[in-house]
DNA sequence: ACTAAATCGGATAAATTTATCTGATTAGAT
DNA sequence: ATCTAATCAGATAAATTTATCCGATTTAGT
């Protein structure tokens, strides 16, 4: 069960933020990564993979080879990574499934969601992930 | 694509929105219901029926038998309907998936998130269901 | 050159969620 | 009594998401 993100997305977000806490290194392979977040291998390889084509993440292969941000942490904001998986539909659709939900055609909770939901935009737009760093790293520590 | 309910949760909202919009008629119809707001026959009944285990909705059997709500719309808040179809589990799981998330164990993003999942949880903890009939019937209407 | 270890691409499998089907039971109306 | 139309229960099917597998390619080190 997922609260909002899918598991995609989730494990996106976790392998950026792994990733911006272990700039030190050239590269990090999935194998790493894999092990310390408890991840499947193959399934973080193929979101990071998904990750290079948004040019968020940067690859190397062969020997030796692995995932590094494709840019600085401060440029990647959190609603990006969101963007590149899971898309911006959430912020569009309606929160109770009725179609065409808008100001015009609001469904019976638009008002009350749309004030959240703006606050949810607002928090992943702000937030790159340089901020994380510290609580990153004291997360995956206890795990 | 949903946004933070299962579809099922979003039809069982929907449905409990259109009973209590329609509390005039003694009962409703899965296959009414069906037809006003577009939803399978067999999927939207099946909900009722989980619903009125959860007391929320009451069936009448037989021959003009449907569904009706089982209390006052005033009685009936929104969390009621999420709880009873997915659970309360998205309002106490980390959003981008880390386990044993809480205060001591913080997942990166925890304080951020934690504050709009508080909002979130107030709103449909507020909110019940005869403040909607108004925007449920014009929506209704639209569709 | 050769080997080992990594990403990459595409196919496949497993699990979960969504949707449908079938038949039984219930109850109102003629 | 009988017919009709509804819920109900349980099985099954379809679709989507999550996870795995396989083989190809790439690259560092010996």
């Amino acid at each position: 069960m997922t609260v909002i993100f899918s598991k995609k997305c989730e494990y996106g977000l976790q392998g950026v933020l792994y990733l911006a806490a272990h700039l030190e290194e050239k590269v990090t392979s999935s194998e790493d990564i894999s092990r310390a977040l408890g991840i499947p291998k193959e399934f973080i390889s193929k979101i990071l993979q998904s990750l290079t084509e948004s040019g968020i993440v940067e690859s190397k292969k062969g020997k030796n080879g692995g995932f590094i941000l494709a840019k600085a942490p401060s440029k990647i904001r959190l609603i990006d990574i969101v963007a590149a998986i899971d898309g911006l539909d959430i912020f569009n659709s309606c929160v109770i499934g009725f179609p065409e939900c808008s100001p015009d055609h609001p469904c019976p909770v638009h008002q009350q969601w749309g004030d959240l939901r703006t606050k949810a935009y607002s928090m992943l737009t702000e937030e790159t992930i340089d901020n994380f760093r510290d609580r990153t790293l004291s997360k995956i520590k206890a795990l």
